[in-house]
DNA sequence: TCCTCGCTGTAGAACGTTCTCCGACCGGGG
DNA sequence: CCCCGGTCGGAGAACGTTCTACAGCGAGGA
């Protein structure tokens, strides 16, 4: 189109000295506020279109929207939230909202002053995955700015929640185990950051599904949990300590699917046969899950629609909602080539 | 510390006040800028920690910097991605700028938008890794904020480089798998977006790479390449091209890890054995090569170091550094299990 | 004593928008 | 003919910073 060279940019003065009209008049059009008439609209659209002006957005964030969403991460390395991401852009795409992520990694403090920066910048939203900092400072957040979290379960007034049904989704994995006559079935799970006033996180609620779920198949004194972190590492830890230590468990649960590539390691260097010897599922579905090599049974907690769904929901609260809303979506079971009969 | 309620922000004027000294002094110790006593600087430094002040970003933005970087990519999935923001992040870890990130998906269009859209924010400055969208549109958007390209080889005054030695990265999976007694040898390659203008790109200068190494081990003759897209879906069309028309490969090479995911499972649907009948070598070494359910024989490109460096770079130019530098970081081979001896 | 100089600190104009008023104009009813 | 209400367009004050220009001051040299 136009040489996009490092002049001086084009501003709504520009537009307006080019279309006779005045800088109120433009940013009405802009911002297609009340009080313009057609053909003054359509003159300056063709100025603006000619003169390939684009807003400002910093300048705009001064007084009025920078119609910038903000996603708040722990970890790209972590496949689940590409998913989450892919439903959140296909939302806003539609908009005229930029969507721009931040990767604090999981220390609170580094969350946190993600989250302040975000704020900082005059973002007209914000969508937490899985929050680590502290719930306090949250709500904090979430007092100044339209605020979704994705995950954790606990709910407020000051923000939106979307979540998966965990614990439903742990039942379905311990149902399906149980089914093929599993009763030694562990569960490796993560411990989120301490002390952060989280009582929801989806490994909370995750445990206790599957400690409910154990409980209905008369399996409660079988259940066993180690606590990692979800990395391969972690789950690699996790699974030498279920496997070496006390009566093997026949299956493994991972909470999360790189956890469960973690523990898969462990019982290969342990000489185990995955599914004969031990049946291992992971949560989450990731594209990881699916791959060919892996072939992982795994929990799809549907992350395009809870994305979709957070975006919806924040728009509507940038809108003006204030009363909240919470959403859950169920999870369906992924049967692949990890599980298979319990060894007799 | 203090309640963040959703109230008025504290201005410089706050600060100013409450220290009892004029906005100005207070811009320059926020700056640490010259003409400042002891002092002063301190009696600021404390009014700001009592009423925790935070500067706006956006206003900064509308005069000076905004501290924040842009990263535009195409995919979070593409686990590559991960390792260079984490060096990105480390180095800037250190300073005052905020690292932002942008995923635009891989339609020339929409990267654009996103660009467009990062410098309306007023970044300080963009890192674009592997731009899919026009150069000509990267030239204009470098000439106005500081850029670092990373992954295209194409050179250009307005923006400084980091590339990965692709072609050496080819000749070591050509060197490997001759060594091993292979000589159908074949690559899958990704076709760049079209009529981009890029000249340079990894895939680009990586199938060079190959042909050169295959020369050289007089193997010209058996060089095959199959172009489809860099994921799993697109490794596995690949892979069934080159394993089912022609004489068959013994050796596989995959541009990029995921795809060597798909070959991986059109090989196994073929009932090929992985390495005992085909030799499979990935790129970029990703997270995923490493998984012991997979183990893929990979390239390490060294992500960490390619994102610190782009960091630095970016800095210097922020700081104002005009004359382009380039780049380049040498690969190394990460032998794993799916490269064994040919076949015979 | 006066001038110059270096150092601190301040006033105030930008920056590019939004948005509240307010004035001008027009048509219609009394 | 006057007034009223509604519609359209513009003036201009914010918004929270940065940064240039300049004033004040004390010291040191002529």
């Amino acid at each position: 189109m136009h040489p996009v060279g490092g002049g001086r940019r084009v501003t709504i003065t520009d537009v307006a000295r080019h279309a006779g009209v005045s800088t109120s008049a433009v940013s009405k059009v802009l911002r297609n506020a009340y009080g313009v008439s057609d053909a003054m609209r359509e003159r300056v659209r063709g100025a603006m279109a000619e003169l390939d002006y684009r807003p400002h957005a910093a300048a705009r964030g001064m007084r009025g929207r920078t119609y910038t969403i903000g996603v708040l991460l722990d970890n790209l390395r972590n496949a689940s939230f590409a998913d989450i991401l892919d439903g959140v852009g296909e939302h806003l795409r539609a908009t005229e909202y930029q969507l721009l992520l931040g990767a604090a990694g999981f220390g609170a403090e580094d969350q946190a002053r993600l989250a302040r920066a975000m704020v900082d910048r005059q973002m007209d939203g914000l969508i937490l995955i899985g929050p680590g900092f502290a719930r306090r400072e949250v709500l904090g957040v979430a007092a100044s700015v339209p605020t979704v979290v994705i995950g954790h379960h606990d709910t407020a007034d000051a923000y939106d929640t979307v979540v998966d049904a965990d614990a439903e989704g742990a039942a379905l994995v311990v149902d399906h185990l149980a089914g093929l006559g599993h009763r030694r079935i562990a569960l490796t799970s993560a411990h989120g950051n301490a002390g952060t006033g989280w009582t929801g996180t989806p490994e909370r609620v995750q445990r206790r599904g599957y400690r409910q779920a154990m409980r209905r198949h008369g399996l409660d004194a079988y259940a066993r949990i180690a606590t990692t972190a979800y990395s391969e590492e972690g789950g690699y830890r996790a699974g030498m300590e279920l496997l070496t230590s006390g009566p093997r468990p026949t299956a493994v649960f991972a909470g999360a699917d790189v956890a469960a590539m973690g523990v898969f390691r462990a019982a290969r260097e342990l000489g185990l046969a995955v599914p004969d010897d031990l049946s291992l599922a992971g949560y989450n579905n990731t594209a990881l899950a699916a791959l060919a090599p892996v072939r992982l049974t795994s929990v799809d907690q549907a992350g395009g629609l809870m994305g979709r769904t957070a975006a919806r929901l924040l728009l509507e609260r940038v809108e003006g909602r204030g009363t909240p809303v919470r959403v859950s979506v169920s999870p369906t079971l992924v049967v692949r080539g990890t599980t298979g009969p319990a060894p007799r």
